[in-house]
RNA sequence: UGGGGUGUCGCCAAGCGGUAAGGCACCGGUUUUUGGUACCGGCAUUCCCAGGUUCGAAUCCUGGCACCCCAG
């Protein structure tokens, strides 16, 4: 059946009659709303997309969608783990049982769905990188190069070579068609947006990407799981790093660099020894816990580290405080920055407010604030936002 | 073995006869689709030890013990 914007509301509402008391009344209507929504940011009925399956209730719902819209859907899910799925560990994506949900749900609802082993190149590009930068005192995202590399990159490759118009996912961004080709937004819903994890999305690839889920918010992402009778409606959010296991990052870089463990001094502003720590991977700028010194009349924070002495310096939460920042890795997503610099608004961690600042661009392109920022790690990202729009954004080199 | 000082939670520290503040650390939880942060909660039936005075002592007395400083 193909569906398309005008009809998809009598459709839904011809479907879902059962138990018409006001709630779920009103729910249907919700869900007519949604699913208008969804569509609009789906390719036209007919067109083949690619769609990127975790095997969560996100990306599922994203499938599904293009599957009743219409789409010649082809569901495609990365395996990225060797290892054996722990039973129902909360958190976890791309592994075992995280497959097998994938594939039910294409089976389901009857759309084409293929498993593809991206475990090597996961492990060397994200896995790998992520100890790396450690080791290297920084603090990495690896959701990020995730999305740098096995995402966007090979599996938009994937979406090419099977003929793909588009390449799917369950991201909460917004793609929006602006006057110069397409722009990233954040997330109709704030709570949602992952718009951080996404800016070093090229302006190439981005042209290619399409995220459905963009407009909505999750309960009612749930409620179209629960809608299309997905397995998976009920399924935990996953959180924390997906090749964490328990939430111990530290033991899954000492497992790939066992020469992380090196234990080092901790020392004040002065260089006064106040401790010991039990390797640098174990901190962050800003960082508070976990530094065992005590006897303090205000907390300690981590102010930076020190690979090459493998040291870690600690101070009072004003040392903490910056107001430039400079940056590698720049990838930029609008017009062209002007000599003199320009006005944006920037998240220094996913979940930090924006805090307004100056791009100074060049080959050493750095970000000034007005007001100091606390807790600025190198290797986190600098995102640019105007307003809702995505502008560009670079990994975090220093700050002083 | 002359003089002086100090011994209260892992660390710092209040208390000075009325029934153990606070900070740091630590632990737990909340928040969080990165690491952190923040927030909330927990954390000395006991005050170096032993006696004594008192209705009542960490607080007073006696005797030990330990550590620090200054003099030998």
């Amino acid at each position: 059946m193909i569906l398309d914007k005008r009809n998809l509301k009598e459709v839904v509402q011809s479907i879902v009659t059962i138990g018409a008391d006001d709630l779920s009344a009103g729910r249907d209507a919700d869900i007519g709303d949604a699913l208008a929504a969804a569509a609009a940011r789906l390719p036209a009925p007919g067109r083949r997309v690619v769609v990127a399956m975790s095997g969560g209730v996100d990306s599922s719902v994203v499938a599904a969608l293009a599957s009743a819209h219409g789409c010649e859907t082809i569901g495609v899910t990365l395996r990225l783990s060797d290892a054996v799925e722990a039973p129902s560990r909360k958190g976890a994506c791309c592994a075992g049982s995280d497959i097998a949900d994938a594939r039910a749900v294409a089976e389901a609802q009857g759309f084409a769905h293929y498993v593809l082993d991206y475990a090597s190149a996961f492990r060397t590009e994200v896995m790998e990188d992520f100890a790396d930068q450690y080791l290297a005192g920084r603090t990495p995202v690896p959701c990020i190069s995730c999305n740098q590399t096995v995402k966007f990159r090979d599996l938009l490759q994937v979406a090419d070579d099977l003929g793909a118009d588009a390449l799917l996912t369950g991201h909460y961004v917004q793609r929006l068609d602006g006057a110069r080709g397409p722009e990233l937004h954040r997330a109709a819903d704030p709570s949602k947006d992952q718009s951080y994890f996404l800016f070093a999305t090229t302006p190439t690839q981005l042209g290619r990407l399409g995220f459905p889920l963009g407009g909505l918010d999750k309960p009612t992402v749930r409620a179209l799981a629960r809608h299309f009778g997905l397995r998976v409606a009920g399924k935990a959010d996953s959180q924390d790093i997906c090749f964490v296991p328990n939430g111990d990052y530290r033991a899954v870089v000492r497992k790939l660099r066992p020469e992380a463990e090196a234990p080092g001094e901790i020392v004040d502003l002065a260089g006064r020894v106040l401790g010991q720590h039990a390797g640098l991977i174990g901190f962050t700028v800003g960082q508070r816990r976990g530094l065992d010194v005590g006897g303090q009349a205000e907390p300690l924070y981590v102010v930076r580290l020190e690979p090459e002495a493998n040291r870690l310096v600690v101070g009072p939460r004003a040392a903490l405080a910056v107001s430039t920042v400079t940056l590698d890795g720049l990838n930029w997503l609008s017009g062209p920055i002007p000599a003199d610099g320009l006005d944006v608004e920037v998240k220094l961690r996913s979940m930090a407010p924006l805090a307004p600042a100056r791009l100074l661009p060049g080959g050493d392109p750095r970000l000034t604030f007005p007001t100091p920022q606390f807790g600025v790690s190198p290797g986190q990202a600098a995102v640019c936002y105007d307003g809702s729009r995505v502008l560009g954004g670079g990994f975090i080199a220093s700050a002083v």
